[in-house]
RNA sequence: CGCGGAGUGGAGCAGCGGCAGCUCGUCGGGCUCAUAACCCGAAGGUCGUCGGUUCGAAUCCGACCUCCGCAACCA
């Protein structure tokens, strides 16, 4: 009897300035829902929570360069991103917006909370401005002369010609970046969280974390042992309104967006229970010390979680902290950087315009940057389709399928198993254990490599014991041998399930069974905006398959499509 | 000397102290139930460079070279 686990699983939040490319997806998105759904089939109580970051000033830049609102260019992108989501199956829970009423008045909460316990200090500063608008202009929006090179589009944060960190009042005629206007300098006074008060228990607490990838851990670790309090509100008219007297109805004062956003896991929490009517239930997760908290996210997002997050969960108390940070490197296309500005992406939109989910998703995760940054490319992409997943796994179903619809119309009878049928089944049974045993470490490609070696074991299986050819003298024999393969093709199918939900559900259905092994997820409208959620069963059904002869099988079809087209370079970048 | 990651057969990656592995590709063979799919065998690497520790190093240590990331907003 395996206890009932209750886990958070935390995808970090899509910023919504525009449509999301593979690269976004590899690192929070899929890892995340292939987490959840894995916890969900061995019967753990999962709770996902996520939704889009929309606040910041990139966005009220974007926002003014299309001559829209922010909150208009924010919802046109959210839009955007929940049908994306959508069709890649991402089984969220809830995947919500930082613009609702609920994430308001929860940052507001914690605000006033820290800010209670003396962990806000005012302080003043000098601040670069937009004349025209009188919002802050972040450093890397200000360009101007290099002081030290003499390079003239330096950018306020850094010199890209001579390697240098800048501050951006030393730049010579600085000005807006993409734009003559002027920047202007001038003091404004503003809330800092003193991180310094919990450098120490941070420390303490990362050091206890060696279940962590080693360059989060190592990272983290340099980041806490030289912290400074850090800015938490910003000159802007595009935010979380700041909750104090004086402040609050300030139209130029707002939280600043980091704040806000990592606030996010709890609020979608909450915004949750309440929707379900179980106002409370959030606390099973977040004040519940047994609970176990995933985050997953972009390496450049590590300390957002590992110092900020938590440090803001420390100070606000009974909180659960993060228990482990699923980080991935980045994703690089034919060789570079992905990059909105230089047009070097691929919009997850253009992807499953043209091919399955299921196909995305098995790239993504068998060769996405789990360890080291990889690099897509179309050409790779084919072959991975292709050769590993239409070839092994696909067609070890079909041929299974195939041989036994064709012969017997249902699961055959089993006759007494030889030692090489039971000792496959024992194989492709404790491929379960270990798969499962990688995936609570979210290491996602050791287990699906696993998974897809044990498919080509049952390949070779059915190579040797040729039911095609024994079903001429041996009806009884062919039977049995199609028997094992079936079973090992459904406990197969267990295993793949939170990588292929897609394919995964027809092959279940495929192979008899009319209830559901991997749910969908649902666009749901709450009057104000809309949300991902979904009913998603939770019970243990990551066990040995139980497979009973006579069972009908349905009419198999091929699980995925054979791609031969290999698109020309850039067909889908915009 | 800012900090952290990464450099392994043609490609992509795993291994991280004990004869160098996996997938794909290539070459040869087998099979033909299956989406020209499946199976067997072979060739191919002095594991970025140089030095050190060790009975033994891809694996530990030092130096160097190259690539990537870094406090928000391209994850």
């Amino acid at each position: 009897m395996r206890s009932q686990r209750t886990v958070l699983i935390a995808p970090a939040w899509p910023y919504a300035n525009g449509p999301r490319h593979i690269g976004h997806v590899a690192g929070l998105a899929v890892p995340g829902d292939v987490l959840a759904r894995f916890e969900r089939l061995r019967g753990s109580r999962v709770l996902m929570a996520s939704g889009t970051d929309e606040h910041g000033t990139p966005i009220t830049f974007e926002a003014d360069k299309k001559g829209i609102a922010p909150k208009q260019f924010a919802d046109e992108n959210n839009a955007l991103i929940v049908d994306d989501f959508v069709r890649l199956g991402m089984t969220y829970d809830i995947f919500t917006r930082t613009t609702t009423a609920n994430h308001y008045r929860v940052t507001q909460g914690l605000f006033l909370t820290l800010y209670e316990k003396g962990y806000l200090l005012r302080q003043k500063q000098m601040g670069a401005f937009d004349p025209a608008s009188g919002r802050t202009l972040p450093d890397r929006y200000i360009e101007g002369k290099c002081p030290i090179c003499g390079y003239l589009e330096a950018r306020g944060d850094q010199c890209d010609n001579c390697g240098n960190q800048l501050d951006p009042i030393d730049l010579i005629n600085p000005h807006q970046r993409g734009s003559d206007a002027p920047v202007e300098f001038r003091e404004t006074e503003h809330f800092f969280f003193d991180l310094p008060a919990f450098g120490e228990r941070l420390t303490q607490w990362i050091e206890s974390h060696d279940n962590w990838r080693p360059n989060v851990r190592k990272y983290s670790l340099e980041f806490a042992r030289n912290l400074k309090p850090r800015a938490i509100t910003r000159d802007l008219d595009w935010g979380v309104p700041v909750p104090l007297p004086g402040w609050e109805d300030n139209p130029n004062k707002k939280i600043y967006v980091w704040f806000d956003a990592v606030i996010g896991y709890l609020s979608a929490s909450i915004e949750w229970a309440v929707e379900r009517g179980e106002p409370e239930a959030w606390k099973d997760w977040w004040q519940n010390d047994s609970s176990d908290h995933y985050y997953t996210m972009g390496k450049d997002n590590i300390t957002f979680h590992t110092v900020l997050w938590p440090a803001i969960l420390m100070g606000a108390g009974d909180r659960h902290l993060p228990d482990d940070i699923v980080a991935s490197e980045f994703l690089h296309m034919e060789g570079r950087k992905f990059s909105t500005s230089r047009g070097q992406v691929i919009y997850v939109k253009d992807v499953l315009d043209r091919y399955d989910a299921d196909a995305l998703r098995y790239y993504l995760m068998i060769a996405g940057p789990e360890n080291q940054d990889t690099d897509f490319t179309w050409s790779e992409f084919i072959r991975r389709n292709n050769d590993e997943l239409v070839a092994t796994w696909g067609n070890l179903v079909h041929r299974t399928l195939v041989n036994a619809h064709r012969n017997f119309g249902s699961v055959p009878e089993s006759g007494e198993l030889t030692e090489p049928d039971q000792a496959l089944i024992s194989e492709v049974e404790s491929a379960l254990d270990y798969v499962a045993a990688q995936l609570e470490e979210a290491r996602f490609q050791n287990a699906l490599k696993h998974a897809m070696g044990t498919a080509a074991r049952v390949n070779v299986y059915l190579g040797t014991e040729q039911p095609w050819h024994v079903i001429k003298t041996d009806r009884g024999r062919a039977g049995t041998v199609l028997y094992v393969a079936l079973r090992c093709v459904d406990n197969l199918k267990t295993m793949l399930t939170p990588f292929l939900p897609f394919s995964s559900q027809r092959l279940h259905a495929m192979l008899g069974y009319d209830d559901v092994i991997a749910p969908q997820p649902q666009v749901k409208d709450v009057g104000t905006h809309r949300i991902i959620t979904g009913d998603y069963p939770q019970e243990d059904r990551w066990r040995p398959s139980q497979l009973e002869s006579g069972r009908k099988l349905s009419e198999p079809q091929p699980l995925f499509k054979r791609l031969d087209e290999v698109p020309e370079e850039g067909a889908a970048s915009s």
